[in-house]
DNA sequence: CGATAGTTTGATATCCTTCAAAACCTGTGG
DNA sequence: CCACAGGTTTTGAAGGATATCAAACTATCG
Protein backbone atom coordinates (compact mmCIF):
# COMPACT_ATOMS: atom_id res chain seq x y z
CA UNK A 1 0.00 0.00 0.00
CA UNK A 2 3.23 2.04 0.86
CA UNK A 3 4.80 2.06 -2.38
CA UNK A 4 1.82 2.48 -3.99
CA UNK A 5 1.87 6.05 -2.92
CA UNK A 6 -1.60 6.21 -1.14
CA UNK A 7 -3.71 8.73 -2.58
CA UNK A 8 -6.68 6.27 -1.37
CA UNK A 9 -8.51 8.12 1.73
CA UNK A 10 -9.65 5.48 3.49
CA UNK A 11 -10.90 6.45 7.19
CA UNK A 12 -8.59 4.37 8.72
CA UNK A 13 -5.50 3.72 7.39
CA UNK A 14 -3.37 1.05 7.49
CA UNK A 15 -6.58 -1.50 7.72
CA UNK A 16 -7.48 -2.78 4.22
CA UNK A 17 -7.90 -6.06 2.64
CA UNK A 18 -3.87 -6.45 2.18
CA UNK A 19 -3.73 -7.26 5.65
CA UNK A 20 -5.73 -10.70 4.80
CA UNK A 21 -3.01 -11.91 2.99
CA UNK A 22 -2.80 -15.84 4.17
CA UNK A 23 0.11 -16.69 1.64
CA UNK A 24 -0.39 -20.48 0.36
CA UNK A 25 3.02 -20.54 -0.99
CA UNK A 26 5.65 -18.55 -1.70
CA UNK A 27 4.66 -15.63 -3.39
CA UNK A 28 2.43 -13.32 -1.19
CA UNK A 29 -0.92 -12.26 -2.65
CA UNK A 30 -1.49 -9.15 -3.86
CA UNK A 31 -5.01 -7.83 -3.50
CA UNK A 32 -5.87 -9.96 -7.23
CA UNK A 33 -4.64 -12.57 -6.62
CA UNK A 34 -6.29 -13.05 -2.60
CA UNK A 35 -9.44 -12.56 -4.30
CA UNK A 36 -8.45 -14.86 -7.62
CA UNK A 37 -7.19 -17.66 -4.67
CA UNK A 38 -10.83 -17.82 -2.93
CA UNK A 39 -12.39 -19.40 -6.10
CA UNK A 40 -9.76 -21.85 -7.55
CA UNK A 41 -6.30 -22.83 -6.49
CA UNK A 42 -3.03 -20.80 -7.56
CA UNK A 43 0.04 -21.41 -7.13
CA UNK A 44 3.25 -19.43 -7.50
CA UNK A 45 3.82 -19.93 -10.89
CA UNK A 46 -0.10 -18.73 -11.43
CA UNK A 47 0.11 -16.06 -8.93
CA UNK A 48 3.26 -14.36 -11.28
CA UNK A 49 1.71 -15.27 -14.36
CA UNK A 50 -1.75 -12.66 -12.94
CA UNK A 51 0.34 -10.27 -11.44
CA UNK A 52 2.39 -9.76 -14.38
CA UNK A 53 0.09 -9.37 -16.69
CA UNK A 54 -1.47 -6.70 -14.80
CA UNK A 55 1.45 -4.89 -13.98
CA UNK A 56 0.91 -1.58 -15.05
CA UNK A 57 -0.68 0.28 -12.99
CA UNK A 58 -2.65 3.48 -13.39
CA UNK A 59 -4.07 6.30 -10.59
CA UNK A 60 -7.53 7.61 -11.44
CA UNK A 61 -9.53 10.17 -9.23
CA UNK A 62 -12.77 9.89 -7.83
CA UNK A 63 -15.34 10.75 -9.77
CA UNK A 64 -14.31 9.76 -13.14
CA UNK A 65 -14.60 7.14 -15.61
CA UNK A 66 -12.79 3.79 -15.77
CA UNK A 67 -15.06 2.62 -18.71
CA UNK A 68 -17.29 4.25 -21.19
CA UNK A 69 -19.84 3.01 -22.69
CA UNK A 70 -19.72 2.13 -26.36
CA UNK A 71 -16.18 3.01 -26.15
CA UNK A 72 -13.89 0.21 -28.25
CA UNK A 73 -12.49 -1.99 -25.59
CA UNK A 74 -8.53 -1.99 -26.42
CA UNK A 75 -7.52 -2.52 -22.67
CA UNK A 76 -8.02 -5.11 -20.12
CA UNK A 77 -8.19 -3.32 -16.74
CA UNK A 78 -8.06 -4.55 -13.07
CA UNK A 79 -9.33 -2.65 -10.23
CA UNK A 80 -7.11 -3.04 -7.71
CA UNK A 81 -7.94 -0.76 -4.84
CA UNK A 82 -10.68 1.77 -4.55
CA UNK A 83 -14.63 1.72 -4.93
CA UNK A 84 -16.35 1.46 -8.35
CA UNK A 85 -19.92 1.01 -9.98
CA UNK A 86 -21.05 -0.10 -13.22
CA UNK A 87 -23.91 2.12 -14.36
CA UNK A 88 -25.64 3.03 -17.88
CA UNK A 89 -27.61 6.09 -18.66
CA UNK A 90 -30.98 6.50 -20.33
CA UNK A 91 -31.33 8.90 -22.78
CA UNK A 92 -33.88 10.78 -20.48
CA UNK A 93 -31.06 11.22 -18.68
CA UNK A 94 -31.56 8.73 -15.73
CA UNK A 95 -28.98 6.91 -14.32
CA UNK A 96 -29.26 3.13 -13.12
CA UNK A 97 -26.51 1.63 -11.60
CA UNK A 98 -26.31 -2.32 -11.90
CA UNK A 99 -22.88 -3.53 -9.75
CA UNK A 100 -20.92 -2.02 -7.09
CA UNK A 101 -17.09 -2.75 -7.21
CA UNK A 102 -15.39 -3.31 -3.68
CA UNK A 103 -11.84 -2.70 -3.19
CA UNK A 104 -10.46 -6.64 -3.77
CA UNK A 105 -13.03 -6.97 -6.27
CA UNK A 106 -11.57 -7.47 -9.75
CA UNK A 107 -13.03 -5.74 -12.67
CA UNK A 108 -13.74 -6.54 -15.80
CA UNK A 109 -12.86 -9.78 -16.89
CA UNK A 110 -15.96 -9.73 -19.74
CA UNK A 111 -15.17 -6.68 -20.86
CA UNK A 112 -13.19 -7.47 -23.17
CA UNK A 113 -14.65 -9.94 -24.76
CA UNK A 114 -17.22 -7.55 -26.10
CA UNK A 115 -16.24 -5.42 -29.02
CA UNK A 116 -17.23 -2.14 -27.30
CA UNK A 117 -18.57 -1.65 -23.74
CA UNK A 118 -22.13 -2.22 -22.95
CA UNK A 119 -21.86 0.16 -19.95
CA UNK A 120 -19.58 2.40 -18.27
CA UNK A 121 -17.54 2.06 -15.23
CA UNK A 122 -17.20 5.14 -12.28
CA UNK A 123 -15.08 5.57 -9.72
CA UNK A 124 -16.06 6.31 -5.96
CA UNK A 125 -12.96 7.24 -5.03
CA UNK A 126 -9.29 7.37 -6.27
CA UNK A 127 -7.82 4.43 -7.64
CA UNK A 128 -5.56 2.27 -8.86
CA UNK A 129 -5.90 0.34 -11.80
CA UNK A 130 -4.29 -2.97 -13.24
CA UNK A 131 -4.08 -2.30 -17.07
CA UNK A 132 -3.49 -4.78 -19.57
CA UNK A 133 -4.00 -5.27 -23.43
CA UNK A 134 -6.58 -6.91 -24.25
CA UNK A 135 -4.84 -8.67 -27.26
CA UNK A 136 -2.79 -10.66 -24.80
CA UNK A 137 -5.72 -11.72 -22.17
CA UNK A 138 -7.33 -15.12 -23.53
CA UNK A 139 -3.46 -16.42 -23.75
CA UNK A 140 -3.48 -15.51 -20.04
CA UNK A 141 -6.43 -16.90 -19.56
CA UNK A 142 -5.41 -19.54 -20.76
CA UNK A 143 -1.64 -20.38 -19.44
CA UNK A 144 -2.85 -22.79 -17.08
CA UNK A 145 -6.01 -24.70 -15.78
CA UNK A 146 -6.11 -22.47 -12.34
CA UNK A 147 -5.95 -19.26 -14.02
CA UNK A 148 -8.77 -19.93 -16.64
CA UNK A 149 -10.97 -21.26 -13.44
CA UNK A 150 -10.32 -18.44 -11.45
CA UNK A 151 -11.79 -16.20 -14.14
CA UNK A 152 -14.16 -17.77 -14.92
CA UNK A 153 -15.29 -18.58 -11.62
CA UNK A 154 -14.60 -15.01 -10.54
CA UNK A 155 -17.24 -13.76 -13.69
CA UNK A 156 -19.73 -16.14 -12.67
CA UNK A 157 -20.15 -15.03 -9.00
CA UNK A 158 -20.55 -11.51 -10.05
CA UNK A 159 -23.35 -12.83 -12.16
CA UNK A 160 -25.21 -14.10 -8.98
CA UNK A 161 -25.05 -10.91 -7.47
CA UNK A 162 -26.65 -8.77 -10.66
CA UNK A 163 -29.05 -11.56 -10.58
CA UNK A 164 -30.08 -10.89 -6.83
CA UNK A 165 -30.19 -7.40 -7.65
CA UNK A 166 -32.60 -8.00 -10.52
CA UNK A 167 -34.86 -9.63 -7.69
CA UNK A 168 -34.23 -6.65 -5.96
CA UNK A 169 -35.20 -3.73 -8.02
CA UNK A 170 -37.80 -5.70 -9.44
CA UNK A 171 -39.89 -7.47 -6.97
CA UNK A 172 -39.04 -5.65 -3.06
CA UNK A 173 -40.11 -2.34 -2.31
CA UNK A 174 -38.53 0.75 -1.00
CA UNK A 175 -37.47 -0.58 2.67
CA UNK A 176 -36.58 -3.64 1.63
CA UNK A 177 -34.42 -2.93 -1.32
CA UNK A 178 -31.92 -0.68 1.08
CA UNK A 179 -32.05 -2.83 3.42
CA UNK A 180 -31.02 -6.17 1.01
CA UNK A 181 -28.64 -3.83 -0.45
CA UNK A 182 -26.62 -2.91 2.48
CA UNK A 183 -26.62 -6.39 4.03
CA UNK A 184 -25.08 -7.16 0.33
CA UNK A 185 -22.65 -4.71 0.62
CA UNK A 186 -21.99 -5.11 4.34
CA UNK A 187 -21.40 -8.80 3.63
CA UNK A 188 -18.67 -8.51 0.97
CA UNK A 189 -17.11 -5.55 2.58
CA UNK A 190 -16.48 -8.33 5.42
CA UNK A 191 -15.17 -10.69 3.42
CA UNK A 192 -12.06 -8.64 2.53
CA UNK A 193 -11.82 -7.43 6.48
CA UNK A 194 -13.15 -3.71 5.66
CA UNK A 195 -15.16 -3.89 8.54
CA UNK A 196 -14.03 -2.39 12.33
CA UNK A 197 -16.51 -3.48 14.62
CA UNK A 198 -19.62 -2.02 13.85
CA UNK A 199 -18.68 0.39 10.90
CA UNK A 200 -17.52 0.55 7.55
CA UNK A 201 -15.98 3.38 5.40
CA UNK A 202 -18.56 3.61 3.18
CA UNK A 203 -17.95 6.60 0.00
CA UNK A 204 -21.82 5.70 -1.44
CA UNK A 205 -23.99 8.83 -0.94
CA UNK A 206 -27.85 8.56 -1.49
CA UNK A 207 -27.89 9.62 -4.77
CA UNK A 208 -25.82 6.59 -5.97
CA UNK A 209 -28.19 4.52 -3.65
CA UNK A 210 -31.29 6.01 -5.62
CA UNK A 211 -29.97 4.93 -8.53
CA UNK A 212 -28.75 1.34 -7.96
CA UNK A 213 -32.10 1.01 -6.33
CA UNK A 214 -34.54 2.38 -9.00
CA UNK A 215 -35.93 5.20 -6.54
CA UNK A 216 -35.71 9.22 -6.11
CA UNK A 217 -33.21 10.15 -3.91
CA UNK A 218 -36.01 11.92 -1.92
CA UNK A 219 -37.39 9.00 -1.49
CA UNK A 220 -34.48 6.66 -0.35
CA UNK A 221 -33.41 9.47 1.67
CA UNK A 222 -36.96 8.73 3.70
CA UNK A 223 -35.91 5.21 3.56
CA UNK A 224 -33.18 5.35 5.24
CA UNK A 225 -34.91 7.58 7.53
CA UNK A 226 -36.75 4.59 8.22
CA UNK A 227 -33.90 2.46 9.34
CA UNK A 228 -32.31 5.10 11.61
CA UNK A 229 -35.18 5.59 13.70
CA UNK A 230 -35.47 1.71 14.18
CA UNK A 231 -31.98 1.48 15.16
CA UNK A 232 -31.04 -0.17 12.53
CA UNK A 233 -27.97 2.16 11.65
CA UNK A 234 -26.41 4.88 10.80
CA UNK A 235 -25.37 5.96 7.77
CA UNK A 236 -23.40 10.03 7.30
CA UNK A 237 -19.77 11.03 6.62
CA UNK A 238 -18.95 8.49 4.46
CA UNK A 239 -19.35 6.22 7.55
CA UNK A 240 -22.18 3.31 8.05
CA UNK A 241 -22.17 1.90 10.91
CA UNK A 242 -24.67 -0.94 11.42
CA UNK A 243 -26.46 -1.14 14.97
CA UNK A 244 -28.69 -4.44 14.95
CA UNK A 245 -27.55 -6.63 11.78
CA UNK A 246 -30.35 -9.22 12.99
CA UNK A 247 -32.88 -6.66 12.80
CA UNK A 248 -31.74 -5.43 9.76
CA UNK A 249 -31.43 -8.82 8.12
CA UNK A 250 -34.85 -9.50 8.96
CA UNK A 251 -36.05 -6.62 7.53
CA UNK A 252 -34.78 -7.08 4.54
CA UNK A 253 -35.41 -10.79 3.86
CA UNK A 254 -32.09 -11.05 3.67
CA UNK A 255 -30.52 -14.70 2.87
CA UNK A 256 -26.62 -14.84 2.08
CA UNK A 257 -26.16 -17.74 0.36
CA UNK A 258 -26.52 -15.79 -3.38
CA UNK A 259 -22.64 -14.97 -2.38
CA UNK A 260 -21.71 -18.13 -1.29
CA UNK A 261 -18.00 -17.26 -2.13
CA UNK A 262 -16.84 -19.03 1.01
CA UNK A 263 -18.84 -22.52 0.07
CA UNK A 264 -17.63 -22.76 -3.45
CA UNK A 265 -16.29 -26.49 -4.23
CA UNK A 266 -12.97 -26.85 -2.98
CA UNK A 267 -11.42 -26.18 -6.32
CA UNK A 268 -13.27 -28.74 -7.89
CA UNK A 269 -13.83 -29.66 -11.48
CA UNK A 270 -11.02 -30.16 -12.75
CA UNK B 1 -35.65 -32.36 -35.26
CA UNK B 2 -37.21 -35.50 -36.19
CA UNK B 3 -35.13 -38.20 -34.95
CA UNK B 4 -35.99 -36.69 -31.43
CA UNK B 5 -39.34 -37.30 -31.70
CA UNK B 6 -41.27 -34.22 -32.13
CA UNK B 7 -43.47 -33.33 -28.74
CA UNK B 8 -42.36 -29.54 -29.40
CA UNK B 9 -45.75 -27.88 -30.28
CA UNK B 10 -44.23 -25.02 -32.29
CA UNK B 11 -46.85 -23.08 -34.27
CA UNK B 12 -45.28 -23.33 -37.73
CA UNK B 13 -43.94 -26.85 -37.50
CA UNK B 14 -40.19 -27.66 -39.69
CA UNK B 15 -39.16 -23.88 -38.87
CA UNK B 16 -36.43 -23.98 -36.47
CA UNK B 17 -33.19 -22.90 -35.66
CA UNK B 18 -31.79 -25.80 -37.22
CA UNK B 19 -32.35 -24.16 -40.80
CA UNK B 20 -30.13 -22.14 -40.44
CA UNK B 21 -26.90 -24.16 -40.42
CA UNK B 22 -24.27 -23.16 -42.42
CA UNK B 23 -21.72 -26.16 -42.28
CA UNK B 24 -18.50 -23.90 -42.07
CA UNK B 25 -16.86 -27.31 -41.57
CA UNK B 26 -17.81 -31.02 -42.24
CA UNK B 27 -19.68 -31.95 -39.10
CA UNK B 28 -23.31 -29.94 -39.15
CA UNK B 29 -23.72 -28.05 -36.60
CA UNK B 30 -26.01 -28.84 -34.07
CA UNK B 31 -28.45 -26.21 -32.29
CA UNK B 32 -25.71 -26.39 -29.43
CA UNK B 33 -23.03 -25.71 -31.61
CA UNK B 34 -24.25 -23.65 -33.82
CA UNK B 35 -25.10 -20.98 -30.93
CA UNK B 36 -21.59 -21.93 -29.72
CA UNK B 37 -20.28 -20.52 -33.03
CA UNK B 38 -21.36 -17.58 -33.51
CA UNK B 39 -19.05 -16.44 -30.76
CA UNK B 40 -16.23 -18.37 -31.26
CA UNK B 41 -14.68 -20.55 -34.33
CA UNK B 42 -15.34 -24.52 -33.90
CA UNK B 43 -13.62 -26.92 -35.99
CA UNK B 44 -14.95 -30.34 -36.22
CA UNK B 45 -13.39 -31.72 -33.50
CA UNK B 46 -14.85 -29.12 -30.81
CA UNK B 47 -17.69 -29.58 -32.23
CA UNK B 48 -17.65 -33.40 -31.75
CA UNK B 49 -16.40 -32.78 -28.06
CA UNK B 50 -19.20 -30.78 -27.57
CA UNK B 51 -21.78 -32.81 -29.08
CA UNK B 52 -20.25 -35.87 -27.35
CA UNK B 53 -20.66 -34.26 -24.03
CA UNK B 54 -23.85 -33.56 -23.99
CA UNK B 55 -25.09 -36.78 -25.89
CA UNK B 56 -27.14 -37.59 -23.20
CA UNK B 57 -30.52 -36.13 -23.66
CA UNK B 58 -33.95 -36.42 -21.42
CA UNK B 59 -37.23 -35.05 -22.29
CA UNK B 60 -39.00 -32.69 -20.07
CA UNK B 61 -42.47 -31.11 -20.11
CA UNK B 62 -43.98 -27.57 -19.83
CA UNK B 63 -44.45 -26.11 -16.89
CA UNK B 64 -41.88 -27.93 -14.98
CA UNK B 65 -38.70 -26.99 -13.30
CA UNK B 66 -35.52 -28.04 -14.68
CA UNK B 67 -33.36 -26.40 -12.14
CA UNK B 68 -34.47 -25.92 -8.40
CA UNK B 69 -33.00 -23.04 -6.54
CA UNK B 70 -31.11 -24.39 -3.80
CA UNK B 71 -30.45 -28.06 -4.92
CA UNK B 72 -26.75 -29.43 -5.83
CA UNK B 73 -25.55 -29.25 -8.81
CA UNK B 74 -24.41 -32.07 -9.84
CA UNK B 75 -25.58 -32.05 -13.59
CA UNK B 76 -24.65 -30.09 -16.40
CA UNK B 77 -27.46 -29.08 -18.51
CA UNK B 78 -27.82 -27.62 -21.93
CA UNK B 79 -31.23 -26.49 -23.18
CA UNK B 80 -31.39 -28.52 -27.17
CA UNK B 81 -35.23 -27.42 -27.91
CA UNK B 82 -37.68 -25.39 -25.66
CA UNK B 83 -38.62 -22.11 -24.37
CA UNK B 84 -37.07 -21.71 -20.16
CA UNK B 85 -36.93 -18.86 -17.92
CA UNK B 86 -34.71 -17.95 -14.77
CA UNK B 87 -36.43 -17.30 -11.56
CA UNK B 88 -36.22 -16.49 -7.96
CA UNK B 89 -39.20 -16.75 -5.53
CA UNK B 90 -39.36 -13.93 -2.61
CA UNK B 91 -40.65 -15.35 0.95
CA UNK B 92 -43.71 -13.79 0.39
CA UNK B 93 -44.08 -15.89 -2.91
CA UNK B 94 -43.65 -12.89 -5.03
CA UNK B 95 -41.63 -14.29 -8.10
CA UNK B 96 -39.07 -12.42 -10.61
CA UNK B 97 -38.21 -14.10 -13.75
CA UNK B 98 -34.47 -12.76 -14.25
CA UNK B 99 -34.05 -14.12 -18.10
CA UNK B 100 -35.65 -15.72 -20.74
CA UNK B 101 -33.76 -18.85 -22.48
CA UNK B 102 -34.68 -19.29 -25.94
CA UNK B 103 -34.46 -22.01 -28.28
CA UNK B 104 -31.08 -22.30 -29.59
CA UNK B 105 -29.53 -20.50 -26.55
CA UNK B 106 -27.25 -22.96 -24.20
CA UNK B 107 -28.40 -23.02 -20.85
CA UNK B 108 -26.94 -23.06 -17.91
CA UNK B 109 -22.80 -23.11 -18.12
CA UNK B 110 -22.22 -21.04 -14.80
CA UNK B 111 -24.46 -23.00 -13.31
CA UNK B 112 -22.14 -26.06 -12.58
CA UNK B 113 -19.40 -23.97 -10.93
CA UNK B 114 -21.35 -22.87 -8.10
CA UNK B 115 -22.32 -25.41 -5.45
CA UNK B 116 -25.87 -24.69 -5.12
CA UNK B 117 -28.17 -23.38 -7.54
CA UNK B 118 -28.92 -19.52 -6.53
CA UNK B 119 -32.13 -19.92 -8.77
CA UNK B 120 -34.46 -22.32 -10.46
CA UNK B 121 -35.16 -22.66 -14.29
CA UNK B 122 -38.75 -23.14 -15.31
CA UNK B 123 -39.89 -24.71 -18.90
CA UNK B 124 -42.34 -22.72 -20.98
CA UNK B 125 -42.73 -25.41 -23.48
CA UNK B 126 -41.36 -29.20 -23.43
CA UNK B 127 -37.89 -29.04 -23.97
CA UNK B 128 -35.13 -31.88 -25.07
CA UNK B 129 -31.89 -31.06 -22.11
CA UNK B 130 -28.48 -32.00 -22.88
CA UNK B 131 -27.05 -33.69 -19.75
CA UNK B 132 -23.92 -34.15 -18.37
CA UNK B 133 -22.03 -35.12 -15.64
CA UNK B 134 -20.41 -31.39 -14.09
CA UNK B 135 -17.35 -33.21 -12.52
CA UNK B 136 -15.87 -33.42 -16.28
CA UNK B 137 -17.30 -29.99 -17.45
CA UNK B 138 -13.64 -28.39 -16.87
CA UNK B 139 -12.05 -31.02 -18.39
CA UNK B 140 -14.22 -30.35 -21.26
CA UNK B 141 -14.20 -26.80 -21.76
CA UNK B 142 -10.53 -27.29 -21.19
CA UNK B 143 -9.96 -29.24 -24.24
CA UNK B 144 -9.51 -26.77 -26.94
CA UNK B 145 -9.43 -22.68 -27.02
CA UNK B 146 -11.90 -21.91 -28.81
CA UNK B 147 -14.13 -24.70 -26.59
CA UNK B 148 -13.39 -22.82 -23.83
CA UNK B 149 -13.52 -19.08 -25.48
CA UNK B 150 -16.91 -20.41 -26.72
CA UNK B 151 -18.41 -21.14 -23.44
CA UNK B 152 -17.01 -18.19 -21.66
CA UNK B 153 -18.03 -15.34 -24.57
CA UNK B 154 -21.54 -16.96 -24.05
CA UNK B 155 -21.72 -16.47 -20.72
CA UNK B 156 -20.86 -12.76 -21.11
CA UNK B 157 -23.67 -12.02 -23.37
CA UNK B 158 -26.10 -13.89 -21.03
CA UNK B 159 -24.63 -11.37 -18.58
CA UNK B 160 -25.25 -8.36 -20.77
CA UNK B 161 -28.52 -9.25 -21.36
CA UNK B 162 -29.11 -9.53 -17.71
CA UNK B 163 -27.48 -6.40 -17.06
CA UNK B 164 -29.98 -4.28 -19.48
CA UNK B 165 -32.75 -6.23 -17.72
CA UNK B 166 -31.48 -4.17 -14.18
CA UNK B 167 -31.89 -1.16 -16.21
CA UNK B 168 -35.12 -2.03 -17.61
CA UNK B 169 -36.52 -2.74 -14.40
CA UNK B 170 -35.18 -0.17 -12.32
CA UNK B 171 -35.31 3.30 -14.62
CA UNK B 172 -37.98 2.49 -17.00
CA UNK B 173 -41.99 2.66 -17.02
CA UNK B 174 -44.21 0.00 -17.37
CA UNK B 175 -44.94 0.80 -21.26
CA UNK B 176 -41.04 1.02 -21.47
CA UNK B 177 -40.40 -1.88 -19.93
CA UNK B 178 -42.91 -4.43 -21.86
CA UNK B 179 -42.07 -3.00 -24.77
CA UNK B 180 -38.17 -2.86 -24.40
CA UNK B 181 -38.34 -6.36 -23.23
CA UNK B 182 -40.51 -7.41 -26.53
CA UNK B 183 -38.02 -5.89 -28.82
CA UNK B 184 -35.18 -7.71 -27.55
CA UNK B 185 -37.12 -10.79 -27.55
CA UNK B 186 -38.08 -10.37 -31.21
CA UNK B 187 -34.32 -9.10 -31.73
CA UNK B 188 -33.32 -12.58 -30.19
CA UNK B 189 -36.01 -14.82 -31.85
CA UNK B 190 -34.79 -13.11 -35.24
CA UNK B 191 -31.29 -14.33 -34.49
CA UNK B 192 -32.25 -17.90 -34.55
CA UNK B 193 -34.57 -17.12 -37.29
CA UNK B 194 -37.90 -18.22 -35.57
CA UNK B 195 -39.66 -14.84 -36.63
CA UNK B 196 -41.85 -15.73 -40.06
CA UNK B 197 -42.60 -11.96 -41.62
CA UNK B 198 -44.41 -10.41 -38.68
CA UNK B 199 -44.73 -13.00 -36.57
CA UNK B 200 -43.48 -16.00 -33.73
CA UNK B 201 -44.38 -18.29 -31.63
CA UNK B 202 -44.68 -16.92 -28.17
CA UNK B 203 -45.23 -19.07 -24.85
CA UNK B 204 -44.97 -16.46 -22.47
CA UNK B 205 -47.95 -15.20 -20.97
CA UNK B 206 -49.02 -12.13 -19.58
CA UNK B 207 -48.29 -13.11 -15.61
CA UNK B 208 -44.76 -14.73 -16.66
CA UNK B 209 -44.30 -10.86 -18.76
CA UNK B 210 -45.50 -9.07 -15.39
CA UNK B 211 -43.48 -11.18 -13.16
CA UNK B 212 -40.20 -10.33 -15.41
CA UNK B 213 -40.85 -6.62 -15.77
CA UNK B 214 -41.54 -6.16 -11.66
CA UNK B 215 -45.05 -5.18 -12.58
CA UNK B 216 -48.52 -7.04 -11.61
CA UNK B 217 -50.10 -9.24 -14.58
CA UNK B 218 -53.18 -6.50 -14.21
CA UNK B 219 -51.02 -3.51 -14.87
CA UNK B 220 -48.97 -5.06 -17.24
CA UNK B 221 -52.68 -6.37 -19.45
CA UNK B 222 -53.72 -2.63 -19.52
CA UNK B 223 -49.87 -1.34 -20.63
CA UNK B 224 -50.16 -4.14 -23.27
CA UNK B 225 -53.43 -2.99 -24.50
CA UNK B 226 -51.64 0.83 -25.25
CA UNK B 227 -49.26 -1.12 -27.60
CA UNK B 228 -52.06 -2.95 -29.26
CA UNK B 229 -54.29 0.64 -29.36
CA UNK B 230 -51.09 1.93 -31.09
CA UNK B 231 -50.90 -0.38 -33.23
CA UNK B 232 -47.74 -1.77 -32.74
CA UNK B 233 -48.69 -5.12 -32.18
CA UNK B 234 -50.90 -8.06 -31.69
CA UNK B 235 -50.23 -10.74 -28.68
CA UNK B 236 -52.46 -13.90 -28.17
CA UNK B 237 -52.93 -17.52 -28.78
CA UNK B 238 -48.92 -17.40 -27.88
CA UNK B 239 -48.24 -15.99 -31.29
CA UNK B 240 -46.72 -11.82 -31.14
CA UNK B 241 -47.42 -10.14 -34.21
CA UNK B 242 -45.08 -7.13 -34.49
CA UNK B 243 -46.96 -4.58 -37.09
CA UNK B 244 -44.69 -1.66 -36.68
CA UNK B 245 -41.03 -2.33 -35.25
CA UNK B 246 -39.90 1.22 -35.92
CA UNK B 247 -42.90 2.84 -33.46
CA UNK B 248 -42.11 -0.32 -31.19
CA UNK B 249 -38.39 0.57 -30.78
CA UNK B 250 -39.18 4.23 -30.38
CA UNK B 251 -41.53 3.76 -27.36
CA UNK B 252 -39.04 1.57 -26.27
CA UNK B 253 -35.89 3.80 -26.58
CA UNK B 254 -34.62 0.36 -27.82
CA UNK B 255 -30.95 0.65 -28.57
CA UNK B 256 -29.95 -3.60 -29.83
CA UNK B 257 -26.29 -2.55 -29.63
CA UNK B 258 -26.35 -4.71 -26.20
CA UNK B 259 -27.40 -7.80 -27.76
CA UNK B 260 -23.88 -7.44 -30.08
CA UNK B 261 -23.37 -11.17 -30.68
CA UNK B 262 -23.10 -10.02 -34.54
CA UNK B 263 -20.12 -8.04 -33.90
CA UNK B 264 -17.91 -10.26 -32.18
CA UNK B 265 -14.88 -9.72 -32.70
CA UNK B 266 -14.06 -11.92 -35.35
CA UNK B 267 -12.59 -14.76 -33.67
CA UNK B 268 -9.96 -12.09 -31.95
CA UNK B 269 -8.00 -12.70 -28.48
CA UNK B 270 -6.08 -15.93 -28.68
C1' DC C 1 -69.36 -29.32 -23.04
C1' DG C 2 -67.50 -28.61 -18.72
C1' DA C 3 -63.09 -27.60 -16.33
C1' DT C 4 -59.18 -24.84 -15.96
C1' DA C 5 -55.99 -21.45 -17.11
C1' DG C 6 -55.43 -17.00 -18.86
C1' DT C 7 -57.27 -12.27 -19.86
C1' DT C 8 -59.93 -8.17 -19.02
C1' DT C 9 -62.50 -4.68 -16.32
C1' DG C 10 -63.66 -1.51 -12.40
C1' DA C 11 -63.02 0.87 -8.14
C1' DT C 12 -60.03 2.20 -4.63
C1' DA C 13 -55.69 2.52 -2.01
C1' DT C 14 -50.75 3.41 -1.67
C1' DC C 15 -46.22 3.88 -2.70
C1' DC C 16 -43.28 6.59 -4.88
C1' DT C 17 -42.31 10.73 -7.73
C1' DT C 18 -42.01 15.52 -8.70
C1' DC C 19 -40.84 20.10 -7.72
C1' DA C 20 -39.00 23.50 -4.94
C1' DA C 21 -36.82 25.26 -1.10
C1' DA C 22 -34.29 25.07 3.15
C1' DA C 23 -30.76 23.18 5.97
C1' DC C 24 -26.64 21.04 6.47
C1' DC C 25 -21.98 19.62 5.76
C1' DT C 26 -16.97 20.09 4.02
C1' DG C 27 -13.34 22.10 2.17
C1' DT C 28 -11.14 26.57 0.71
C1' DG C 29 -9.37 31.00 0.90
C1' DG C 30 -9.07 35.46 2.86
C1' DC D 1 -11.52 32.12 12.48
C1' DC D 2 -15.08 33.51 9.54
C1' DA D 3 -17.32 33.57 5.09
C1' DC D 4 -18.36 31.57 1.20
C1' DA D 5 -19.22 27.96 -2.44
C1' DG D 6 -20.69 23.52 -3.84
C1' DG D 7 -22.32 19.43 -2.98
C1' DT D 8 -25.31 16.54 -0.19
C1' DT D 9 -29.15 15.74 2.81
C1' DT D 10 -33.64 16.92 4.53
C1' DT D 11 -38.45 18.70 4.48
C1' DG D 12 -43.18 19.75 2.57
C1' DA D 13 -47.07 19.50 -0.39
C1' DA D 14 -49.35 17.57 -4.22
C1' DG D 15 -49.81 14.54 -8.20
C1' DG D 16 -49.27 10.27 -10.73
C1' DA D 17 -48.13 5.53 -11.64
C1' DT D 18 -48.82 1.18 -10.15
C1' DA D 19 -50.85 -2.13 -6.71
C1' DT D 20 -54.74 -4.47 -4.69
C1' DC D 21 -58.94 -6.95 -4.62
C1' DA D 22 -62.65 -9.04 -6.65
C1' DA D 23 -65.39 -10.40 -10.30
C1' DA D 24 -66.55 -11.27 -15.11
C1' DC D 25 -65.22 -12.66 -19.28
C1' DT D 26 -62.74 -15.63 -22.83
C1' DA D 27 -59.93 -18.97 -24.67
C1' DT D 28 -58.31 -23.79 -24.72
C1' DC D 29 -58.22 -28.64 -24.20
C1' DG D 30 -59.65 -33.12 -22.99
Amino acid sequence: MKEEDGGLRVQSPGVGWSSVNKALNNIPNTSLTEKLGKVSRLDDSDKSIINDFFRNRIKMNSGTDLIISGKKAENAFVLIEGWAYRYKILANGRRQIISYLLPGDICDIYAFVLRKMDHSIGLLTDATIGIASVSDLWTMLWSSRNIGQAFFRSTIIDECVIREHVVRVGRRNALQRLSHLLCELWVRLKQVNLVKNDSVYFPINQDHLADALGLTSVHLNRTLQVLRSNDCLSLSGKTLRIYDWEKLQEIAEFDASYLSIDEMPQYAGG
